[in-house]
Formats: structure tokens, sequence, C-alpha cells
DNA sequence: TAAACGACAACGATCGTTCTCTTTCGACTA
DNA sequence: TAGTCGAAAGAGAACGATCGTTGTCGTTTA
């Protein structure tokens, strides 16, 4: 068996992955053809084709990540910050998504993404997982919130939650769609919104 | 002149991009193809290339409709409902958005139209000014509930406008991707994070 | 040295669009 | 008012281009 660690394979699976990140992030995912792709990794159809068995298994892959990367941002900020403010962790995680985005084009994968969700049912499926996975998860920070009086006792912490995920859903629309610096003044907001000792309800 | 009335032709034309909507909320913009919309319409391509130079126009119209529509809701609401709470009126905002998606699967059209913005200069001017103009508006509506301290006063109404703009865009990613009975529960939550005359930051 | 990797040409299918021909109907004329 | 003409509307076959994919053959390496 020539070339064939599992390191080698997982490496050169990345460096093409890599490659159609980048594509997709300047061209989207159907303007991009695999032609476009293969110059992209200055590679050949047949090297391409070896690691995945289409097109469309690309895109999952790059939408997987993309879902993972949003989730693991929002959870890391979100927890470690549970000692702060509400509106700091929110903020943070905004920060957070922007910085990324700068390097990368989360946002303008992610919408892709959300628009492939409605077509593709691994993708739907990887998307229900991680919202109402995410879901849970931040009831449990925002019922903390609640018991300290930031956040209103009335709702439940699932629907708090749903307005948590709605924000960062649609600030990640606004970067993608007006640009970072239309929504500079976004964590500022947040933080003013819900700030370190109010009581609110 | 046979047939050619103002009147005729836009009937038609509306009558088309009925069709066209009702194709492209069930297998979305890319993976419906003209002759998919063809028979939706029960019409021949002649007919339809008639009122549409091609594909494109179709989509933009769509979507640019679709922008329209939204944009619409959320200023009526808003507007005549200034005299109660901010909660209430994002939560009437949400309610009639997601009445008008059971109807005609508004919020499916809105995401994919999201993605087409990143590639169509049309779509990307037409999003760019309804999302700026919303903001300036929603920012008049905004500062008054700063100046009745139901918002904070600290940040910029425009910066709260965003605010407001990203819990409806998200709430309207979640309503294609997980359906109404999912976030069946947020008005509830709006209206108790801004309730009548609650006192925050 | 055998098996995996990779290059490259080409194929088949799909899809948007066009072109030609027929049908329909409003306007003008006798 | 009846008849005719011409232009717009519509049907439908077909075309050209694009694109995803495959198959073959040389190359590399454990």
């Amino acid at each position: 068996m020539p070339r064939t660690s599992e390191r080698y394979r997982d490496a050169r699976r990345e460096y093409i992955l890599d490659a159609a990140r980048r594509a997709f992030a300047r061209n989207g995912f159907h303007a991009t053809s695999m032609h476009d792709l293969f110059a992209e990794a200055g590679l050949s159809s047949g090297a391409v084709y070896r690691y995945f068995a289409g097109k469309d298994e690309v895109v999952v892959a790059i939408v997987e990540d993309n879902i993972r990367q949003i989730g693991a941002m929002i959870r890391a900020v979100t927890e470690e910050r549970a000692d702060g403010s509400f509106g700091a962790a929110l903020a943070a995680a905004v920060e957070t998504i922007q910085a990324k985005h700068r390097e990368n084009g989360l946002a303008g994968i992610g919408v892709q993404a959300w628009t492939e969700a409605l077509r593709d049912p691994r993708i739907a499926a990887a998307f229900e997982e991680m919202l109402t996975g995410l879901r849970s998860e931040l009831a449990e920070v925002v019922a903390h919130y609640q018991r300290t009086n930031t956040l209103p006792a009335g709702p439940s912490a699932e629907s708090l939650a749903s307005v948590t995920i709605a924000i960062l859903v649609g600030y990640i629309q606004q970067l993608a769609l007006l640009g970072p610096d239309a929504v500079a003044d976004t964590p500022d907001a947040l933080r003013a919104l819900w700030p370190p000792s109010a009581v609110a309800g």
C-alpha cells in the first residue's frame, strides 16, 4: 500500500476542503463548478474524486464543518463567560464570530448552508441536531441569568434560548450581507441590553 | 394589437410568478429547472420567455417581492403598535411573519434569497436598501422606547435597531429550518423580555 | 512489484434558451 | 356591422453549452 497512511489521506482531504472553502466563499456552492475546484486545489478530477464521491459530498463536509465551528464558538464563549453578564457573553460570541468571519468568510458559508438545509436531508438533520442541542445547552445558561434576575423569570428558558440563537443567526446574516462594518456596533448594543446587574421583567 | 392590454400582461406575469413561487418553495431556486416551472405554470417555454428574459429575471422578481413583503410587514406592525410595548411589537411582527409563512412558504424563499444576495449584485443592492432603510426606520421606533425607558438609553438607536432586525432574521431562519412549531414560544419570550412598563439599562 | 495515487480526455445528461410555426384576437375598412 | 389583416401570444421541438462524473493510463511508493 503506497502513500496510504491514514494521516496522509486525512491531510489530503483537508487540503481539498480548504480549497473548496475558498472557492465556495468566493463564488457560492452552485456557481462553483468542480473544474473550478480542481483549479483552486491545483489537482486533477481523478485526485479529488479519490477522496470525495461527488460534489454533494464536498458540500456536505464543508457545511457540517461550518455547523461544528459556529456551534463550538458559541458554546465555548457562553460557557466560559457564565460569570459575566448575559449581554457580555452574547457580545463576546458575536465578536468571536466576526473575527473568524474576517479570516475565512464563515458567515457567507453559513448563509449558504441554511439554504442547502432546505434541500439536503443530511444537512437538515445536522442543523436540527445543532440548533436543538444548542438550544437546550443555552437554556441552562439562560436559566442561570433568570435566577440572578438578569433575564425575566416568566418565559421558559428554552424560549429565551431560541431568541438568543435568533440574535446570533441574524447577526451572521447581516455580517454576510452587509459586511463587518455595518454591524460593528452590535456588541455594544448587546452589552447595554443586558448589563451586568440589571433587573428586567 | 391582440390581447395586449397592460392589465393582461401584468396578470400573466403575476400568474407565472405565482407558479414559480410554488415551485421554488418546494424545490429551491437551483433544483427547480425552467422545465419544472413550465410544468407548474402549465405553459410552454415560449410563453414564459415572452414575459421574462431568463431564469435569473424570474428569481430576481420573486426575491424582490419577498423583500418587499417582509419589509412591509415589519414596518406596518411596528408602526401601528408604537403605543404598546416594544416586546409586544416584536411579538406581533413575528406572529405576522409566521402566519404568512404558513400560507406561502415565505421563510424558505427568504433564506434562499439571502444566499442569492451573495452572488447577484441586483439582489444584494435590494437587500442593502431594505436592511439599511428598515434600520433607520426602526431606529426611530426604538428611540421612542429609549425615551420611555423600555430600552437602555446608552447605545445608539441604530445599533439597537440592528439587534431588532437580527432577531427577526434569526426567527425567519428558524421558521424555515425547524418549522413553525419549534418557534411557537418565541412571541411569549419577546413580550417577556420587553414588557409594557419595564425599566432596563 | 503490486496497489494506491493522480492526470487527463471525453462522455452523457441536464438545462437554459432559442427558433419556427400556429393560433388568437384587436383594429381598421368597406 | 361583417370581414380581413397584422401583430402579439403561445406551443414545442431542438440546440448549444455547461457540468458532474467516469474510465484509462502513466507514476509513485510502501
